[in-house]
DNA sequence: CCATCATATGCCTATATGGGCATGCGTCAA
DNA sequence: TTGACGCATGCCCATATAGGCATATGATGG
């Protein structure tokens, strides 16, 4: 079945890295789409498939500017994947080295012998 | 060339629900794969798939344990998306509705007069 | 060494995608 | 209205998946 579509998924939109780096040049103002594919050194047509994507999961909005269109980013969209995110905070803090769990693994046995049920 | 492999990249790796999922049951502790397997509703070989995905970005590590292998979670590869996340937080607070930004363009008309040069 | 349980893989299929290219479409100036 | 410019699409191709299934691999207990 292949991947879920990119479209309607913000995590999938911003799995690809010409998609993220459009959304990092948009931080620094709105940009017509020609613009964005010189400065990303993308085609036109390329960068307006990617903008349609951000577009359709609201990553971004457009405004007819004249003869141009001007895209602006809208980052609420990735509030909720920094939030999903956030809940693994902890866990990273946790120094997860496969050496300091030894390390304290052998402190612990040698501390009150081995133990079973004490991960997690 | 379809998208860049999941391989080597977290954020194409997070990009699957399923995969989402497996780091957040694997967040209560080490599992075995048929427990994760079943806990999430996929068929045995699924969670074998989707773990060695996770695997090779670094999400996850194994351990063998007799004849099971337990799979444990290694966070630290979340961290630098959510901080590339987080370089969008002002933004979504920004609201970047549009009718807010339209109900403060009229705002600024209406005190100083159209003006050009004062988005960014 | 053999049977068995727990996993990892291989193989095949249907599908979604990104890139390249040509072209349709809307807006603006003359 | 016509021509030009700026974008959005349609089409075709090559590729990477996710799923389903069957089976190879590993480790364990006899």
């Amino acid at each position: 079945m292949a991947r879920a579509a990119t479209t309607s998924d913000t995590f999938n939109a911003i799995a690809e890295l010409q998609r993220r780096e459009i959304l990092v040049l948009l931080r620094s103002g709105e940009r017509p789409v020609t613009e964005l594919a010189r400065d990303l050194g993308m085609t036109q047509p390329q960068a307006s498939k990617h903008l349609r994507v951000l577009r359709e999961v609201g990553l971004v909005q457009v405004r007819g500017m004249g003869k141009q269109r001007l895209y602006a980013l809208d980052a609420r969209g990735l509030r909720p994947v920094h939030e999903w995110l956030g809940g693994f905070e902890q866990f990273w803090n946790e120094s997860f080295d496969r050496l300091d769990e030894y390390v304290q693994e052998l402190k612990r046995t040698r501390q009150t012998g081995p133990r079973d049920g004490d991960e997690q």
